[in-house]
DNA sequence: TTGTGTTTTACGACCTCC
DNA sequence: GGAGGTCGTAAAACACAA
């Protein structure tokens, strides 16, 4: 008795007179899922697809144990044509599958399993590649955010130490300075103009943070302010676009945290773009229509 | 030719649904 | 409980570089 097949595959090309076994057995003896005669060999046997490819692998057969047969080409053109239209295997269509192909029923099946299973894979490949692109374009999205809101800030600084010096000197000029001379030439929003509080400098991130600190808006609105409305107005303006922008600006981030506080509806919010995206790309042809996917 | 990595075929174990 | 699904894996078949 020739035996193959790490998975408890095995041949009896001499037992039982005319009988054979075909088939596999469990680790737990259970005995052959199928004895053949050699007639039925002929028409059964699983491997092969054509009474022709019988007759040519006869002799090789004669010589080798039960050998592990790919399907013909043709025989996979079918499969596949037949999965592109419904991924699942009602018995009706298997049974008529496997007699339009010369398989056994089992082997139609278990080819649609691993189908399922190699389509799964491939899916999972595609949705990674999906959310990693969108993960890079929000990553970049959020690092012009913080670089904009940086310069804004030294902006704000600029102006507030120089109505602090204005405060300070009062006789100094005779006309305050007008808007465009408000505006701070700092071409490089890393790097912050005249002396900065410590907390001012480290408070790069939080809403709350100290970008014109109390002192400094008392000392403005003190109704001693060196500048007429307008000036004043003008600040006080810049100050409030600089704390809406830190409060508003991050929409793209808040809708992800409103994602991650519910996970469980993963096509919803913005993943669903992603995924939308993800079918339109395999209906524009790479081949794997989702048609018929069921997202879970 | 041979070693090695990948793909395909097939199975057992386990799970879900009817 | 049976049918049919997924998942993990074994092993044959295949591809390809050295």
């Amino acid at each position: 008795m020739a035996t193959t097949g790490g998975s408890n595959m095995f041949f009896d090309a001499s037992c039982n007179g005319n009988m054979i076994f075909l088939g596999h057995r469990d680790p737990v003896f259970r005995g052959p899922r199928s004895f053949l005669s050699i007639d039925d060999m002929s028409r059964k046997r699983p491997f092969f697809s054509t009474h022709e490819e019988l007759i040519e692998e006869e002799f090789y057969d004669e010589q080798l144990p039960e050998k592990k047969r790919r399907l013909t080409t043709e025989q996979v053109h079918q499969l596949e044509k037949s999965f592109e239209t419904e991924n699942k295997l009602e018995p009706d269509r298997k049974t008529e599958l496997a007699k339009k192909l010369g398989l056994q029923p089992r082997q139609v099946a278990v080819w649609f399993q691993n189908r399922r299973a190699r389509w799964k894979t491939k899916q999972l490949e595609r949705d990674y590649d999906l959310l990693k692109a969108s993960y890079d374009s929000l990553l970049s999205d959020y690092d012009d955010v913080v670089k904009e809101n940086m310069k804004l800030k030294s902006e704000v600084v600029s102006l507030t130490e120089k109505l602090q010096a204005k405060e300070m000197n009062p006789k100094e000029g005779v006309a305050g300075p007008r808007h465009d001379q408000l505006l701070p030439h700092n071409d490089n929003p890393d790097v912050i103009e005249g002396p900065v509080k410590a907390e001012d400098r480290l408070s790069s991130d939080s809403i709350g943070s100290a970008i014109v600190d109390e002192e400094g808006l008392q000392l403005v609105d003190s109704g001693n302010s060196y500048f007429p409305g307008n000036d004043y107005s003008y600040c006080m303006d810049l100050i409030g676009n600089v704390q809406a922008k830190e409060k508003n600006d991050y929409p793209k981030m808040d809708l992800i945290q409103s994602e991650e506080d519910d996970c469980n509806d993963v096509k919803s919010g913005y993943f669903s773009n992603v995924f939308e995206a993800a079918e339109n790309q395999n209906q524009d042809g790479d081949g794997e229509s989702l048609g018929w996917w069921v997202w879970s």
